[in-house]
DNA sequence: TGACTATGACTGACCAGTCAGTCATAATTG
DNA sequence: CAATTATGACTGACTGGTCAGTCATAGTCA
């Protein structure tokens, strides 16, 4: 009883009308979903969105829960009706944000054609989804936070980096047997076919304002060194 | 007036023997100095210390200047005695911590033997110097807060990035010029020359305890991916 | 002793998380 | 089908705690 809300001075208009989605400029026009199941789902994922905007600016100790809220036009309470708490919303948000991307690059064309060109292909497509796009930050702040967050380092070790590791393994002992490949002890290091595109993502991040990097063709050229130089363009 | 520092309470027996070095089981036990600005700067030294120590356990926004003073062995009002605020101090720090490796680094030896092997031994000292240490962990924290420190950002694309690729560069186009090197593309992306060696750090710094890596074996591998694969071992 | 340096208690701003209350929608009833 | 009741998603003012930065006081050196 101690609160006792003034119970005037919100005028009982604005609200009342269309709340959920003219308000707040939210995010998509799409039509609002009519039963609550749905309006709920697209709150969540207004906050999703909202969140992982804020915790790629600010980082996660920066970051404000009520900057969140209101990126996503909703009320601070909103977010503790989907999430525990700020860690473990960081938390869900990174897996979030990740299976989706492991699940679209996991789903490989079939290995026809040579190992560079399975390669390049698979190369090129992390590239096209993951530099220049929300998901680069993503890493960074991955690489950022993950000493702090061993849960997320955890999992992004399981999900992402030990199956890039193993998958890549497996090509480049596919191009060692069909003497693609002449360097046998690449197998043993993976990370280095990787490295040129991982740099790529953290350059664009910190350094593209400075000097823009061709990510695709930083690649090629890696590649080149790797399968030996192609003939023409 | 809205102050009024009570005066009276704190015992005054504790800091008054011997506060200054004794206490707080300070890094070295050199002999303390004698002179105030040697005692400043013993101090300051030891500020930084702390600071880096705990920017890089728990990045800038949530490490608390009460837990620098308390590990440097030093009262928070004595911070603001060599350092403006929080903020600037992150700055200065990541100055004072790079501007010796840089010029380490920088001290090349002078241009002898084949082009590998001054890349080797550059790159191997470089490890030597940064990964398994503070300053890689400091390579992170970078990469984690540049975004948010455009100053800091700047400063080591400034003093550290752009150098060191024009230093790459060269030492590639020699590789050329001398027969070392057969893909001239490399010239365009000396990014490619040290990518495994950051994602050595990087890799270090998260994954180290899921999966260590040899990261001198890998520069080694990397480097006959390059110049063409040696002998015998 | 006087100038300089260090201290740490204190302040005010800030922010994660809470919860009493609201209201659109769904369910039930006549 | 309209009226009534039940539900629970949503809100946002509020609390308790934290922390950067200050400054009156105490200590130290030359």
């Amino acid at each position: 009883m101690t609160k006792k809300p003034i119970n005037i001075s919100a005028p009982p208009d604005i609200r009342s009308t269309a709340k959920g989605r003219a308000l707040a400029g939210g995010g998509d026009p799409v039509a609002a979903a009519s039963n609550r199941a749905a309006r709920a789902a697209e709150r969540r994922a207004a906050i999703v969105e909202a969140a992982l905007e804020e915790f790629i600016a600010r980082g996660f100790a920066a970051t404000r829960l009520d900057d969140i809220a209101k990126r996503a036009g909703v009320a601070k309470g909103t977010i503790y009706l989907h999430f525990k708490d700020k860690e473990s919303m960081f938390e869900e948000l990174v897996r979030i944000v990740i299976v989706p991307v492991v699940e679209k690059l996991t789903a490989l064309p079939p290995p026809t054609g040579s190992v560079r060109d399975l390669v390049e292909a698979f190369a090129s497509n992390f590239l096209k989804e993951v530099a220049n796009t929300r998901r680069g930050d993503l890493v960074r702040l991955i690489v950022a936070e993950g000493p702090r967050f061993p849960a997320v380092a955890d999992f992004y070790y399981r999900e992402v980096v030990s199956r890039g590791i193993a998958g890549m393994r497996a090509l480049i002992e596919l191009g060692i047997a069909r003497g693609e490949i002449h360097q046998k002890n690449l197998a043993r290091f993976p990370q280095i076919l990787v490295a040129p595109a991982m740099i790529a993502v953290i350059w664009q991040s910190l350094f593209a304002r400075h000097a823009p990097l061709d990510a695709q063709e930083m690649l090629r050229v890696h590649l080149d060194l790797i399968f030996g130089e192609r003939r023409t363009t």
